[in-house]
DNA sequence: GGCGTTTCTGTTATGTTATAACGTTACAGT
DNA sequence: ACTGTAACGTTATAACATAACAGAAACGCC
């Protein structure tokens, strides 16, 4: 059976990748249900906290969605910026970012752990393709 | 109506405060209704939103959850600490990330906007009382 | 092989968070 | 007073996420 779970994962993944763009649980989810119409919210949830504990797969906090990695670098150090316009996100990789923010953290005691690093605003394309009314 | 409209923003304000720990705009809804059966999450959304525009209420993307702001300098040049196991939040003042994070963005043509800038970990009081089963 | 244990999976149901849509009320400018 | 605009109240529903449990697979042990 966890056959089908690793085959879960990678059609989530490979979903993930072709669209190259965040998306919602429940938009994979409509996405394999043309495949398997029974499919529920619950096993698309699993495979993705499986993906994103591998770090294939991004969680975006700030928007409540999931987006396959294609940085190149650890994926617990990158920065997510994402573009309020296209919805397009870049990763960088932030390791300097990052480790400041432990420092911080860890100066009263606190023991740091998962960290949680976006940006909103606009992206290059969009800001060229500015409006002018 | 703007008389009650800030009237809202107020008591949502007093009961962040009160509560000092982030709490979801449910809770603050439940909180609120017992004065108020009505009330409605949408009024609730509204006054939080303007509350987090004016710098009064911190927004905890990872948690989906809200938080008045206790911190001096410019609320949006914070670093929000979350310990998991007590849910306590520490502010601190950290505006080299945010300059960071914005340069960072910058470099490939991003023009920032908002940031969100969250660790999660163990607080100082949570590391003492570590448990020795 | 048979048996118990553990882990993973599928399924149903429900809980939680957030916003759309629309009519109403306040208020500023004329 | 009239009108345009922004804020507000209200209802309904959309979107996001998890609890709970039953069944199947994997594994060690006898």
């Amino acid at each position: 059976m966890s056959k089908q779970g690793e085959q879960m994962r990678s059609n989530v993944l490979r979903v993930l990748r072709q669209r190259d763009a965040p998306m919602s649980a429940y938009d994979l989810l409509r996405e394999l249900q043309s495949d398997a119409p029974r499919l529920a919210p619950t096993t698309i949830y699993r495979a993705l906290e499986k993906l994103v504990e591998r770090g294939s797969v991004h969680r975006l906090e700030s928007l409540n969605a999931f987006m396959a990695c294609r940085c190149e670098g650890p994926v617990d150090m990158s920065v997510l910026a994402i573009c309020d316009d296209c919805g397009a996100v870049e990763e960088n990789l932030a390791t300097s970012v990052h480790e400041q923010l432990s420092n911080i953290a860890s100066q009263s005691g606190f023991e740091p752990g998962r960290r949680v690093v976006e940006i909103h605003g606009r992206c290059a394309s969009c800001t060229v393709d500015e409006v002018h009314s």
